[in-house]
DNA sequence: GTTGACTCCGTATGTTAGTACGGACTTATC
DNA sequence: GATAAGTCCGTACTAACATACGGAGTCAAC
């Protein structure tokens, strides 16, 4: 049974220990139990809660929509779908996403492609090709 | 022929005026000459460039790095070879950046696919996927 | 010829997500 | 029992990316 303090669950959580606090400050994970000299005694699914806030933050979401999801986590069935919209709300930025970086890599592409055609003499054929994209959609 | 003040850029590009002024001190647009009453008097491609700039933004590249696109931008002719290198990077860059996308995208799918899954009476699968999931690689 | 909109400049403030600091206290180790 | 490490707290600071403020000058309209 391990101790639990602040710095053995920031260790297993792979976060700072000024990041549990700063968590805690927020509402992100609850304020556990102090022992009777004040210290935080965290129970064993606090590295849990604070692996979910990390692994929501890899996945696009803000720590404010962290709290969110995880007011709807403890809630009952129809909150599932809630955080469903919520996902599907996501995958549609990162698909948003994905296209505008495709655009953005064919013209980088071209620019390569241009810049191997080019003869010896000839300026460097970048500007034009910049010049040719449409980045406003 | 517009007149092109800071403000008329600004708006047509989609930014405020504040923004303009910021990005000009970060290098992301050149200074801009001057009139006879030191107001900035934008040349016509200056409201592509701070598209160009929030553009790049929006797919997730830091000013920072836009910097850099812009640089291999105004190169002179000699450095092809060296433009088409930094391009090559930033193409990578693009491509881990989709990887990194599709990564959370196909995290976020087996969310809601859990979510229509699940029986009526069952807790929200959330908590279990982001668990299952391995975010190492 | 004065109002109102626009511009100038530097500096301050705000947000997100932490990170560091300083002084006091507790606990573990030699 | 001294020293090091860990914890407490509040506050300050960082970095990126703006946004707002204040006081001054300028321009267009009525």
């Amino acid at each position: 049974m391990p101790a639990n303090t602040i710095g053995q669950v920031a260790l297993k959580a792979g976060v700072g220990v000024e990041t549990v606090r700063f968590y805690e400050r927020k509402g992100l994970i609850e304020q556990p139990p102090r022992k009777g000299n004040g210290f935080r005694e965290y129970p064993v699914d606090a590295v849990r809660r604070i692996r979910f806030v990390v692994h929501a933050k890899e996945l696009g979401f803000t720590l404010r929509e962290i709290l969110g999801l995880l007011s709807l986590r403890s809630q009952s069935a129809e909150s599932c779908d809630s955080v469903k919209e919520q996902a599907e709300v996501k995958i549609a930025d990162i698909e948003e996403k994905i296209r505008g970086l495709r655009r953005m890599k064919s013209t980088l592409r071209k620019l390569t492609q241009a810049c191997e055609r080019r003869e010896p003499t000839a300026e460097c054929p970048l500007l034009d090709v910049l010049d040719e994209e449409d980045y406003a959609s």
